[in-house]
RNA sequence: GGGAGCUUAGCUCAGUUGGUUCAGAGCAUCUGCCUUACAAGCAGAGGGUCAUUGGUUCGACUCCAAUAGCUCCCA
């Protein structure tokens, strides 16, 4: 059969994902192997496959895919998440666009709406990671809002409450105007912006003078309570226990001291609103102010605010400061940096809020999820960058606002009456039994919370209810694949989601969810900006593939994310990928051209390219056994780039020129068949691809799931004489072409060197290698001939027409590499003579020391030797 | 304001227990090649005071401290 010239990685890629497919090898059920299970971060329904997804699902697949040939149970499974906030303001933009407003559909029809929604664009995302190659358990697709998960949440919802850990309490929240519901402190970013700072006179009480306040938010001075000093600030001692008044609206208001007030900012007075500032509400709280909120949730002023009711927040800012210069209560203002809060989801300004919500009570959960990873009861990689933080959080963990004020999501399973009593149960019918036995009447009327649980709420629970862990505590499935392996996610959700899974784990189940957590960096341009949509500079992730091949891609971002290390994305690494697949086509086609020749073949005169390349596979493959211990996976690619370019194609096919007998083209083929299986989980479908154009295969022969064989003992000695190998072509070609000697020219090679055994076998690949007319050993420098020296050997290249001169590069070189050695010994010497060196360092460091000396020294005799018949 | 991390070749990064046969890779650059698998290729070359300063040590890219610059997290 003819092999195309070029690889094409469209048609080859569509047609062995099916096949994989098909075959059911995705697919994965307890059996007697050792499971080695991932479940997928749930990407957002509403989501298309970004670089982020691209990075942390190629490496996810990466780990399965090795597990499956390394012969255990994998299992992945994909699925997604329900994302309240995002989801509801889609639906909510796409009725509006209608001229629908959900409020005047009700619930049930907007949620009709939203499942619509769900099902024509939900499936996007899953489509995206097939082409990317994923080998998910496409039957074990998981969304968070499916019945049975659903149960699941409610259930630990009422769990929790029972047990204490769930509250409903009126505090300050972080409120979105514009998705109108509570955030997590999680759910809020925070960013420098620039803003002015406006200093405004409050009139003093019995006096004419006035006090002036620096705030970023005229507007919410119509909630002001108290303006607060520092106690010690002498500017203001007289006026502690004074009263100001409020501008505009002339509210009567004490001046009081606090510690907490920073002399130096502005000047030195803050103006106190507990409705609308986190440290304002705590300072309200410790000295028993009221509380005025001039905010409606919109972010409109409230009928409390007296002046401009109704506007919005940022135009009355610049109304009030308007007014306050008008009637002259504006000193003056100035342009700083600070940072505000921004929604996650909407972008909005964040206002912090008193509101009432649900909450839960994080310390005693946080407890032994810090102990668990500390104790390395789950292995946090890469662990210097990221156990601090995690322990920071931990250690300074806040109860978690968990209810949402919207209606695509679990809705909160609590139950008033008409005396704001409240029902916790899992379903209707139990409330409803508890309200009748409260309060000894059937005669009650129940309304259901109509608010939602945060969506992190139910993806906390993600390892265990996948296998349905929580419906159905200890079935098989759960028993088998729980805990699962590793969890690879973005470092950016450490808080939302590991570390809450490890408390769900460890509070449901009593057991930590996963063993490994690997945290990959973020997706930066290759200038470093972050990639964001508002930047342009994310490309598209289907467009790429199409271009250069998910594999090509998937090498794109693995060859350049070390773990934990921010990724630097550049095509040039897709079309580096590119290359590559294309010299793997090209190896392919080298050895298949071997196929109708074997017969002309006799035996090669040396084996010793077989025998160096096995050994060096070995070491390559216990190399790779580390790799993935430590997740070490962009190295390893790397490495393994290497050797598939440059050990096995470069050199190994080289040294097989013209062609190798039967013998050795079944060798070679086993060899390429190796190298493909330890690329596979980077490279599937070429991969996959080469190993059934090698050689025909039995039905259920694929390289997906072909176990990788285990790496035997590497012989150190023969892959060190495979360099000296190298070594020696290398120098020989460079003295060539140092001198402009044309490759067709005729020369001979005589080397001298004190292990001849060395050479003696490699022979027949210097006579193919260097084109070279005759080699022979010599113990003395032959007349008319260039020199090189490699390591301890010369090496005389004889062409009758040239003089015996060295080039003055090549003059230089030696003189370099003289002086550099000569250095090198000194530094070895004065080790040596030193008493101290001599009793502190270990025997086998001394004894190294003194090998070095001797090989620097007979190295240095050859080079000096070289350059004393040079000149 | 509090905390964490980073700083090695033009760029992106390796360098695992301190001991110059380890200062390395890829990309980029330069030189020579259309050698019958591959010009998406082959064969070579150049390039670094390992941020700065001090300390520990017989010995520091590696450990410690300070300084500078960058990044991130938290408030």
């Amino acid at each position: 059969m003819e092999i195309a010239k070029t690889y094409q990685h469209g048609a080859v890629e569509a047609k062995w994902y099916a096949h994989w497919l098909g075959k059911g090898y995705f697919h994965s059920t307890p059996d007697q192997r050792q499971p080695y299970t991932i479940v997928i971060p749930p990407p957002n329904v509403t989501g298309v496959l970004h670089m982020g997804h691209a990075l942390n699902e190629t490496i996810q697949d990466i780990l399965i895919r090795r597990a499956r040939a390394m012969g255990y149970n994998a299992c992945w499974v994909p699925g997604a998440d329900h994302a309240s906030i995002a989801t509801e303001a889609r639906v909510v933009n796409q009725l509006k666009a209608q001229g629908i407003r959900k409020q005047d559909i009700g619930r049930e029809a907007f949620l009709q709406h939203a499942w619509e929604w769900k099902e024509k664009y939900g499936g996007i995302i899953y489509e995206q990671l097939k082409k990317l190659g994923c080998s998910c358990d496409w039957q074990r697709t998981t969304f968070t809002l499916d019945d049975t998960y659903s149960r699941a949440v409610i259930r630990v919802f009422v769990q929790l409450y029972r047990e204490g850990f769930i509250y409903r309490g009126q505090r300050m929240i972080n409120w979105d105007p514009v998705a109108l519901t509570a955030l997590s402190d999680e759910e809020v970013e925070y960013r420098e912006v620039q803003s002015t700072l406006f200093y405004v006179q409050y009139p003093l009480e019995g006096s004419t003078d006035r006090i002036t306040v620096a705030t970023t938010r005229p507007e919410t001075i119509l909630g002001d309570v108290a303006i607060a000093v520092h106690p010690e600030d002498p500017r203001y001692q007289h006026l502690i226990g004074k009263y100001a008044y409020v501008p505009l609206i002339d509210r009567r208001i004490p001046i009081i001291a606090d510690a907490y007030v920073d002399q130096a900012f502005g000047t030195g007075c803050l103006k106190i609103t507990p409705a609308h500032d986190w440290n304002d509400y705590q300072l309200g709280i410790k000295h028993q102010l009221p509380i005025i909120d001039v905010l409606n949730p919109d972010g409109t002023m409230s009928a409390a605010a007296q002046l401009f009711v109704g506007e919005d927040r940022f135009v009355v800012r610049n109304k009030i400061a308007d007014l306050l210069r008008e009637k002259g209560f504006l000193a003056k203002t100035e342009t700083i940096v600070n940072k505000n809060g921004f929604s996650q989801r909407s972008n909005a300004v964040v206002e912090p809020r008193i509101s009432t919500q649900w909450f839960l009570k994080m310390k005693d959960l946080a407890k032994p999820a810090l102990d668990e990873v500390l104790q390395r009861q789950i292995q946090i990689h890469p662990e210097e960058r990221f156990l601090n933080t995690y322990r920071h959080w931990m250690e300074n963990v806040q109860d978690w606002c968990i209810s949402r004020q919207l209606w695509w999501g679990h809705r909160i399973p609590a139950w008033y009456d008409a005396q704001g009593n409240i029902y916790v149960a899992e379903t209707a019918e139990e409330a409803y039994a508890q309200a009748h036995k409260a309060m000894g009447t059937t005669d009650v009327q129940l309304h259901q919370d109509e608010d939602v649980l945060d969506t992190w709420f139910s993806s906390w629970l993600w390892p265990i209810q996948v296998f349905q862990g929580i419906t159905q505590p200890g079935n098989a499935e759960w028993r088998y694949y729980y805990p699962t392996t590793v969890l690879v996610t973005g470092q950016d959700i450490i808080f939302f989601w590991v570390a809450r899974m490890i408390m769900a784990g460890l509070h449901f189940t009593g057991e930590i969810p996963f063993r490994y957590v690997y945290f990959t960096g973020m997706v930066r341009d290759k200038l470093g900006r972050k990639m964001s949509k508002s930047l342009g500079n994310s490309p598209d992730l289907s467009q790429l593939i199409d271009q250069y091949g998910a594999d090509a891609v998937r090498f794109g971002i693995m060859i350049s994310s070390p773990a934990g290390n921010d990724l630097l994305f550049d095509e040039k690494g897709c079309e580096q990928g590119l290359h590559f697949c294309n010299k793997l086509w090209n190896a392919l086609r080298l050895i298949k051209s071997w196929e109708p020749r074997i017969n002309e073949q006799t035996k090669p005169a040396t084996d010793f390219p077989i025998k160096w390349f096995h050994h060096r596979l070995q070491a390559f493959i216990r190399q790779t056994e580390k790799d993935f211990e430590q997740f070490r996976l962009s190295e390893n690619l790397k490495n393994l780039y290497t050797l598939i370019w440059e050990d096995f194609c470069s050199t190994y096919l080289e040294w097989m020129k013209p062609a190798p007998d039967a013998d050795g083209l079944q060798i070679t083929k086993s060899y390429f068949e190796t190298l493909l299986q330890l690329l596979h989980p980077y490279m599937p479908f070429i991969t996959e691809e080469i190993y059934h154009q090698l050689s025909p295969r039995d039905a259920n022969d694929d390289l997906i799931i072909k176990p990788i064989p285990a790496a035997t003992d590497a012989d150190e000695e023969i892959v060190q004489q495979g360099l000296l190998l190298k070594d020696v072509l290398a120098a020989v070609r460079q003295t060539l072409q140092m001198h402009q000697i044309k490759a067709k020219q005729p020369y001979e090679l005589w080397i001298q060197t004190t292990q001849r055994e060395k050479y003696e076998t490699c022979i027949p690949i210097l006579h193919s290698q260097l084109h070279v007319q005759n080699i022979v050993f010599t113990d003395d420098a032959p007349e008319q001939a260039i020199r090189t020296v490699v390591g301890k050997d010369i090496l005389y290249i004889k062409i009758p027409e040239l003089a015996s001169t060295a080039s003055d590069h090549q003059k230089q070189n030696l003189e370099k590499e003289l002086n550099y050695l000569k250095s090198f010994l000194q530094k070895i010497e004065e080790k040596l003579q030193n008493e101290r060196f001599l009793q502190h360092a270990k025997s086998e460091v001394v004894e190294r020391e003194q090998k070095k000396k001797q090989d620097t020294l007979e190295k240095i005799r050859v080079i000096e030797e070289t350059l004393r018949t040079l000149s």
